[in-house]
DNA sequence: TCGCTAGTAGAACAGCGTTCGTCAACGAAC
DNA sequence: GTTCGTTGACGAACGCTGTTCTACTAGCGA
């Protein structure tokens, strides 16, 4: 897939001046070696130098096939949003397939760095975030909610997924790097567990709930208080 | 404040070689030259240089009052935090305070340009964001919700806020770069209802709810679902 | 009065996104 | 079959970033 990939030429020719032959550069093949940096070492580590030396070229040549870096995370936000998985719509089942349908999003969606930080810039306009847009939309107006809190909904049910996975995704990252992995929520609670009664009367009393649970536990929570709440919005078809 | 307010000395002195009087450069004095900065800029456009350079300084000299970067946004998303007032909880106005809390805690932190987004990468245990804690924890005990819940809204509720206020304080940024300000919905909106019905049946009806409001609204409406799940947590005080 | 410490700051390092200008290769036209 | 124009490739450079090194100096305690 890359230059180091071609053929290898008799150490005796003299190398084809400056440039090999025309390499094809695809657009594809930029997103393609872009996926296992943006998982590494994400955002921020998956430079534009870091990105053209994985494809054996400079900078430069990378802006022939996309805009700016901006443009190109958009590309990649929405070739990972595409990777999740949509249900069927079955008005019966809208709270558990809505709830899988986000829980899977926020795993596919932490599983590719904190890629989903450049949702929280703008909205997210790619045909595959457009398709998992419409299935929402169909599975809440399925179970009964009202045209205005669905439309609403579609932007604080993603915002709140995509909050959570940047937040998580940095937590990996620094686990990654050496520091302890789900201990953090611990260290966190032990840390409320020295504080002074005095100054935090009630939270200093709920040092074991506030260690409880990992990023697992507490994304599924805060997807269930929405969960709870859209329910609320149900009223009786007409 | 700055070394430019120092009185002027007769242009034929030699300047004091190299270093003027012992300047007392404080954290404090730092922390106040950010805010306007990071206001107007936002976190990306305060740059040690950027802020030393309004100090009248060199970027080397900040670090000797601070740890990096990173420490100073912490400290500035304290000082933020410290600037929302916290009621004094009464158990019969629960629902209301703690709207009102957190709707100026959005307030607040949209004002300080994209601050917010540093309590995206880290839980905030700075003493103002642990006095806010403290209060939402009063609150939501006295309506009689359980210390579990309790602790894991701690993670949502703040994590939901934070994000809006990300994503909004971005649209004001761009706003502000001269792309129209609040007619971004409206554009959005307006694009949806170009989509095809045939591929997206559903939301090409909803132009209008999908257009419907502003940021607010928008905001609010979540807020709205978190409080909505939260009371379904509500249980008889025994 | 001396010596030490702690704050100041110029210069530099390695990295970033992006742009410029050159150059070679291909498809089309004559 | 040869030439021309277009287009992708890409080395070099620009201006920026956070941070560190190092020299220096001013003030304070002894």
């Amino acid at each position: 897939m890359t230059a180091a990939d071609l053929p290898p030429e008799p150490p005796w020719w003299t190398p084809p001046k400056n440039s090999g032959p025309r390499r094809s550069l695809t657009r594809a093949a930029i997103l393609a070696a872009a996926r296992p940096i943006l998982r590494a070492e994400g955002v921020d580590g998956l430079s534009m130098r870091r990105l053209a030396t994985e494809l054996g070229t400079g900078p430069a040549s990378l802006y022939a096939h996309v805009a700016n870096k901006d443009e190109l995370l958009d590309l990649l936000f929405d070739q990972v949003v595409g990777e999740i998985a949509l249900p069927e719509p079955d008005p019966a089942r809208w709270r558990e397939q809505f709830t899988a349908l986000w829980t899977e999003a926020h795993e596919t969606l932490m599983d590719n760095g904190d890629i989903a930080r450049v949702s929280l810039g703008k909205v997210p306009l790619g045909p595959n975030a457009m398709r998992a847009a419409e299935t929402m939309v169909v599975i809440l107006t399925g179970a009964g909610i009202p045209a205005q809190p669905v439309a609403w909904a579609l932007d604080a049910v993603p915002l709140y997924v995509a909050a959570s996975a940047v937040e998580n995704a940095i937590g990996v990252a620094q686990a990654r790097a050496g520091n302890p992995p789900e201990e953090h929520y611990a260290r966190v609670g032990a840390y409320f567990a020295t504080l002074s009664p005095a100054h935090y009367p009630l939270m200093s009393t709920m040092a074991r709930e506030l260690a409880e649970g990992g990023r697992t536990e507490r994304f599924a929570f805060g997807l269930d208080l929405l969960v709870r709440g859209l329910e609320s919005h149900i009223t009786p078809r007409r």
